[in-house]
DNA sequence: CTCGCATGTAAGCTATCACTTACCGTTAGC
DNA sequence: GCTAACGGTAAGTGATAGCTTACATGCGAG
């Protein structure tokens, strides 16, 4: 269920931008913070609940914090939306919902 | 700039719940409220809010409003989600924003 | 028309969330 | 050791979001 959190976390706009500015690369948290309209201490809280989401990773250089995306924390979500194409799945969902029809 | 609608929307696990449930096939609000822990018109404010965001259609059947999937208000998200995966879109974003590198 | 079911809407409450400022630890250079 | 830069954390605050109850509306049956 970890889509639930991708989903959460990602639902937030500056939260979001931070996470769209790593599809660029690896960036400190000084870059990430720069020209957002939110202080950097928000940017920081923002990069921690992306972590704990596993939507990002965190690797330190000098007194640096290099954060980078993770792929595979989309994964899930990826494959929860797929869910919805899924015509066999459906089909099959439904009819186990709905044992009798009155057609 | 839809997917940031979608996103927003489907973030909230009661309202996601009554969006899987649609998954199924088209449902009265009843049904779709039948069994969650909210109250109906909790669930007709979720129906709303989906609605707005272009995820589910509805359409009145004698006095009962029947909601059903709209999976092209998923589209922008996928689409969205692709950009991660998309390297040759992240490596000129990369140089884009990074004219000089020290290297 | 009257009654009842199915549903949307309004008002109010509470918890959560994103933000800010202040502070602390860590690393690099002199 | 001293200082400066980077960045994580704590405490407090205001706005928002989801929930509930109460009410309004619309359609169908008799």
């Amino acid at each position: 269920m970890a889509y639930a959190n991708a989903l959460a976390v990602l639902a937030d706009p500056t939260r979001r931008k931070v996470f769209e500015r790593l599809r660029a690369g690896p960036r400190p948290v000084n870059a990430l913070a720069a020209g957002l309209p939110v202080s950097r201490p928000a940017v920081s809280q923002h990069l921690k609940a992306l972590k704990d989401a596993g939507l990002v990773e965190e690797r330190s250089e000098g007194v640096r914090r290099i954060y980078s995306l993770r792929r595979e924390g989309l994964m899930e979500l990826r494959d929860w939306l797929d869910t919805f194409w899924d015509d066999a799945l459906a089909a099959f969902k439904e009819e186990a919902e709905k044992p009798e029809r009155s057609g």
